[in-house]
DNA sequence: GCCACCGGTGGC
DNA sequence: GCCACCGGTGGC
């Protein structure tokens, strides 16, 4: 069972070419999207699409939802949206788009209507200021979306991205187009949920920002049939099925899937995996059970959070709060585990790859068995 | 003063 | 060597 810090619903890859309105050959193409090796000088991209299917509900365009959309999308009748890129040779060859460092700074969307030959026509983005491609980053300036990376003639292609949200809020840049998701906004308002559950003396307290990136987002378990990974969909869930997991493996179908339909989500180092321990015990009710990555990927750190907000870091101080507030002690200590789960290398970014010693790689492969 | 975060250590 | 635990500290 592993859960890991990123998430995203899935966009799928479909190679569709079709011919520019003028007849000439183009890399438009619906959902799917390759960047040339060597132009060798030429033009090679007059605009590329890049249909956008959310994975929980379609993304819509001002015409068909409202979301404001830059004029970089447009929607089609069934209200997915494409992404339209012009431009030449990607200034960043075969190698991977460097990381946007403030994926913060992102300007609000424009509105405006743009047909799509004024759209082809403009030619939106030069080969200077052609951002990472797809690129959706978390608020470290890691990649969100997964990236099945495929070469075909020298060409990198995006077999299936993933987008952490339904909806993309803010596209645009001066130095370069950035996608941003709502996951940040989300992840904020997860904390602010929680804030109102443990109530305002919480709130007050919480002056600090939260560890955002290295808090969990996504809770995955791996079917013990066709090993393919599963999103689920709370923490409570995820909890529910690690604790039984020792004497009922998790398998597709707890989560009403067939092993024969793809899977959520895929093991690689698109975002950064940590794998917990099956068995571990359900955080009692009231509790909320928090993960803090830390800042050099070393390990994580388990805190409980209490029903009043209070932060315990060990079973000693689960101890003492239990002693001191009786209400609570329908919670066994028992239930309290500090054990924290492995990071995995080989899911690392690259800076911290290299700051930390190789060690084994785990394969997403192979069946894990924590 | 509080708290998020990190480093160190002792027990296994 | 790993891990649970907790003291220290720097930033707010």
């Amino acid at each position: 069972m592993l859960i890991m810090t990123s998430s995203s619903a899935i966009l799928t890859g479909e190679d569709e070419r079709r011919p520019s309105e003028d007849g000439t050959p183009t890399h438009s193409h619906r959902r799917r999207w390759s960047t040339p090796i060597d132009s060798g000088g030429e033009s090679l991209h007059d605009s590329c699409t890049v249909e956008i299917n959310s994975g929980h509900e379609s993304p819509k365009c001002r015409e068909h939802g409202g979301v404001n959309l830059d004029d970089f999308f447009s929607c089609s009748s069934d209200n997915k949206y494409s992404f339209y890129l012009g431009g030449e040779k990607s200034q960043w060859g075969a190698s991977e788009p460097p990381l946007l460092t403030d994926p913060r700074s992102i300007a609000p969307p424009r509105t405006r209507n743009v047909s799509g030959e004024e759209r082809r026509g403009r030619s939106v983005t030069r080969k200077q200021d052609l951002p990472p491609f797809l690129t959706t980053l978390d608020c470290n300036g890691r990649p969100r979306f997964h990236h099945r990376r495929v070469r075909s003639e020298g060409r990198l292609e995006i077999a299936s991205v993933a987008v952490d949200s339904p909806e993309i809020v803010s596209v645009r840049g001066r130095g370069g187009l950035r996608i941003g998701t709502l996951q940040l906004q989300l992840l904020l308002s997860c904390v602010e949920m929680e804030e109102e559950e443990i109530g305002k003396a919480a709130r007050a307290r919480a002056k600090k920002e939260v560890a955002q990136g290295r808090v969990i987002d996504i809770y995955a378990a791996q079917c013990d049939k066709c090993h393919k990974w599963r999103v689920l969909e709370s923490q409570e869930t995820y909890e529910d099925i690690r604790s039984r997991m020792l004497e009922e493996p998790f398998r597709c179908d707890q989560k009403h899937a067939s092993c024969e339909e793809p899977a959520d989500i895929d093991y690689d180092a698109s975002r950064t995996w940590v794998m917990d321990k099956p068995g571990l015990p359900k955080t009692p009710k009231g509790f909320k059970r928090s993960l803090v990555l830390r800042k050099d990927y070393s390990k994580m750190d388990t805190y409980y959070i209490t029903p009043s907000g209070k932060k315990l870091r060990s079973r000693n101080e689960v101890a003492s709060f239990v002693e001191a507030n009786p209400d609570f002690s329908y919670a066994p200590l028992g239930d309290f585990t500090f054990t924290v789960p492995k990071v995995m290398e080989d899911t690392l970014p690259p800076d911290a790859r290299l700051a930390s010693p190789p060690s084994d790689k785990c394969s997403s492969n192979k069946p894990f068995r924590g």
